[in-house]
DNA sequence: CCTCCTCTAGAACGAACGCTCTATCCAGCG
DNA sequence: CGCTGGATAGAGCGTTCGTTCTAGAGGAGG
């Protein structure tokens, strides 16, 4: 048991549940949950059919909801890379946004949030991976407040900033992809650090 | 030839072809392109599937540009409603957001953007509904810009707000949705008439 | 009347869907 | 050595997909 990848199997040294969900999670952030196979997940992660019903016995849903918390932690790391980049809280929240652009255009402006695709075709028809969805953004949602009330942001203010910061990301991040320009994220993050200004007076 | 409705066929007094555009339009916003099927459409519309191909030869994407188009129209009226209620800027703003806080909430979370998610899932992969997206994205920013620039908010300023409004609100309405609450909508109307006011030193 | 043309109607096609199922492989252990 | 059980392998199930195709309904113009 726990074969794990004894030795290099296959492409990389990844053991096969591992790369499923690595797999589903770049399918899904491309192409929603809807447009993307079991077969195709199966032949891209170089795992058969046997082997993803093996490790997710829950079928499709199941799969989905742990690529789902796979994407969150991938952008937790953007974001908290963006957000402790400096001391200044204005340079670090445009540091995120210009991390944000970067991926986004060198993957040719397919690589958006990982999870908004699915998230929006589930809401309301896939409990399971609504919930996943909903503790990422929550996620998210912690990381820039424990940022914000390290800038001196307070109480509920920096509870709902987050929330907006986060929601401008993505909102940005949707513009920049169906523009195809760097952009929406650029202005958003002036504009957000902007708005966090005036919660303090100055720097 | 334009037999249009002739005399109240079907349920409503609309005729087919306005028929099979409204429902897609729903069912687009709902479910998403690959989530939803011709043969579910032509159900739904109350129409035949060799009525779908009549008018729209082109096919799913065709159609689902179309759909586009009408889910545009769509939201602009509520942008427009909200953002010409009012003479202040900032409560305009908010009227904006809890209108849509409304609409979302009556549709029990369902009814969120009537084309993000198949903006998402068709981002470079099906062109003729890309540009539908694009024009509708330029098409509420530039509702908005006139507004701002009503509002004495002049040159860039506008129109970059103008971007970072659409694209909060968008990011907003997906929180709600994923949270099913209105908090997101509303703390992004409060946050944006804020932010919309460093541009205005005072009432 | 017949003709033409738009629109309606739905059977049928090959491909792909999610999932089930049986069979095999093989390391670890008695 | 045989046994056990996790992991791999893929054929095949019934269903649905987008699309094509032929046939007919119904009104307008000759």
């Amino acid at each position: 048991m726990k074969t794990a990848q004894s030795t290099a199997e296959k492409s990389s040294s990844v053991g096969t549940r591992e790369r499923i969900v690595r797999a589903t999670s770049r399918l899904l952030q491309r192409q929603g949950y809807e447009g993307t196979g079991i077969k195709q997940i199966s032949r891209e992660a170089e795992a058969t059919l046997g082997s993803v019903y093996h490790f997710f016995p829950g079928g499709k849903q199941e799969l989905a909801a742990e690529a789902i918390r796979h994407g969150d932690q991938e952008f937790a790391v953007i974001l908290r890379a963006g957000l402790g980049s400096s001391e200044d809280l204005a340079e670090a929240v445009t540091t995120c946004t210009t991390l944000l652009a970067r991926e986004l255009r060198a993957s040719d402006w397919q690589d958006g949030c990982p999870i908004t695709t699915t998230a929006l075709e589930t809401v309301g028809r896939a409990p399971v991976i609504e919930q996943a969805v909903a503790e990422a953004f929550a996620h998210w949602r912690a990381i820039v407040e424990e940022r914000l009330r390290a800038a001196g942001i307070g109480g509920e203010d920096a509870r709902e900033l987050a929330g907006t910061v986060i929601n401008t990301l993505e909102g940005a991040e949707l513009s920049a992809q169906v523009a195809r320009s760097e952009d929406p994220l650029h202005t958003a993050g002036r504009h957000l650090a902007r708005l966090l200004a005036t919660y303090r007076p100055s720097a």
